[in-house]
DNA sequence: TCATTTATAGAAAAGGTTTTCTATAACTAT
DNA sequence: ATAGTTATAGAAAACCTTTTCTATAAATGA
């Protein structure tokens, strides 16, 4: 049993003027007599007019919304580079509708589909799944609307991405644990993901590289749910390999969660990053500060990446720049207490 | 330069109909011959048209949206809330304009505004900023558009709560710690929020049931701003009295964070919780499970408060119910590894 | 057979804005 | 004075739907 909100109707009765007059005053785009906007003014204080905003929005075709496809909401990784948009955004008078799709890309292109009919001014999605991208439904829908993809860059496909440089991130990484004396690396990932594949490949190069073994048993793989789960299956997998020797001295891995459990392995095992294991991780969230010890970790700068996806929808919007880019962010090496030089003597 | 959306016209103009029917062919309330049904599902799926939610928003006056105001998105807890409530909506087949309102009141206002022009179904908020439910503001609101506040519950305030009883909860933490021996508890808060008003009141008249001291001085306090700091704050607090010989045994702290900052200064200085301090946290975050060791919390069940606010606003919504409720939901004690029973000769 | 119901479908109104078009009065410039 | 601006403001069209009202033909019932 809510009231009834005023319409412009009303507050132009009220003032004895016509709806043209007081759309006029809201909008501030054609003159009006100060006597007769004082009127106006004073009847939407006393009526407290508030716009109806899908009017608005459907007769100028626009709606100061934008679209935010999330994989997740929970992971801290989003949640950062949410902040980022929502940031500039809320700068540009621009609301957000946020939509988690929980990493399914049925959901993805449902959703999408549920933003397009709500007229949303752009969308910006975060992590697309690859099957989307790869199949050209982005294509297609950046043709509909203004899109931007975070991450998931695949060469050839015309989208506008802003992405982390992670195969520069990871090698940094790498190239780091070789710097402390480590010579055999394993290589933690989750079952699958754009962004693992990627960092998946650049290890292999950098192993060859610098003309050290890849030993496909070094390549450990969880079964990433949720963080929680990813942490816990990180955690009894790396406990299994270090009760039978690891057979590694140094391990990077895809994300801090996964760096956090096995971290916690070494700990519940007795061990020791500073004898048994380096460990490096992936994002510098949160959660890379208060492990103990603090995690070694890349990081991403994911709330820059939110700005920058945000700020280049807008130039997109205004059509201001109507080009195809990818945009790549630089990423940089967290030298935290989770990574320690190789004693001589270990192998 | 985007293509331009097919309208409800261009579908009638192909399937040579009226816009009526295909309406009544989409909305499937009135019958439709079988061969005229089928021309329009034919034209609509070659114009791949979408309906344009702005205008049937406009003329029924419900737009199957749900706005959500949270004081932020990166904080586990709220999340989690989110997550209930979208699970929820989604079935229901309602999106989610989630709003992210800093913990500032101004913003958390002028956003319930915003969410009101723009003709959301019902409004749910996450942890009301305490003076706006004081001021009025909220039932206000509530005369204005269906309205389900999370926390925040004061008394005598004309509004439909959802919370969790923090009380019991807390009160169960505390006598779970004098069950382990425990008669020197010190409390750690954060700065100003409603619910460390309410645990602090009955951590004093817990203390006094039980004939314990209240010592001002083991109500610690720290500048909770995010996560992060929040830790780090309460890590470097705690460190500090520690060190000078602490003067408890056991810390409530009134989230994990906190819990978490304590437990890290308990590790840097070389201490056990098995012989120095016994810590509970609150709120059974992913960050409980992860700590080290694992934290004893108390878990609010933060995803069900979600579920609920989100069953309870459908059915203020359906006008199923239009009565005020007060909604309690029961907490529970997750018993972990950072809480020891006291050793005699501690003190 | 005639009146009434039923199935089907279109025309027009309604929803609340913005925008274009038109109108009037008051200036300005010749 | 006369024509051309300028300032101001209203009427009406437009945006894309849903819904109500009206209409026709076929089916049913008496």
């Amino acid at each position: 049993m809510t009231e009834k909100r005023a319409t412009i109707q009303d507050v132009a009765n009220l003032a004895k003027v016509s709806i043209t007059t007081v759309s006029r005053v809201l909008n501030k785009n054609y003159p009006v007599k100060d006597a007769t906007k004082k009127k106006v003014e004073e009847a939407i204080e006393r009526l407290s007019y508030k716009p109806n905003m899908l009017a608005r929005g459907l007769i100028q075709n626009k709606t100061q919304t934008i679209g935010i496809l999330t994989p997740s909401i929970e992971n801290l990784f989003f949640s950062e580079v949410i902040k980022g948009i929502d940031a500039y955004i809320k700068k540009e008078r621009y609301t957000s509708f946020l939509c988690n799709t929980e990493g399914k890309a049925n959901y993805e292109s449902l959703m999408a589909d549920n933003l397009l009919e709500r007229s949303v001014d752009g969308i910006i999605s975060i992590d697309p799944q690859t099957e989307l991208i790869r199949s050209g439904f982005y294509e297609a829908l950046a043709k509909k609307i203004p899109t931007v993809l975070i991450n998931g860059y695949n060469k050839g496909v015309q989208c506008n991405f802003i992405l982390n440089d992670q195969e520069v991130g990871t090698y940094e990484a790498l190239k780091y644990l070789i710097k402390l004396g480590h010579r055999t690396i394993a290589f933690l990932r989750g079952k699958r993901s754009h962004s693992y594949d990627i960092k998946e490949s650049v290890y292999r190069k950098f192993m060859k590289d610098n003309g050290l073994e890849i030993i496909e048993d070094r390549i450990l793989v969880v079964n990433s749910g949720n963080d929680l789960e990813t942490v816990q299956q990180s955690r009894e997998l790396l406990k299994k390999r270090l009760k039978k020797g690891a057979g590694f001295t140094a391990l990077f891995a895809c994300n801090d969660w996964m760096a956090v459990g096995a971290l916690n392995a070494v700990n519940r095992l007795g061990l020791s990053v500073k004898n048994d294991l380096s460990i490096i991780g992936f994002d510098n969230t949160i959660i890379s500060q208060i492990s103990e010890p603090q995690l070694t970790t890349v990081d991403q700068n994911m709330n820059r990446l939110g700005v920058l996806a945000a700020k280049r929808i807008k130039e997109i919007i205004k059509e201001k720049d109507t080009e195809i880019k990818k945009i790549l962010l630089d990423t940089r090496l967290v030298i935290r207490k989770s990574t320690r030089e190789l004693k001589q003597g270990n192998k």
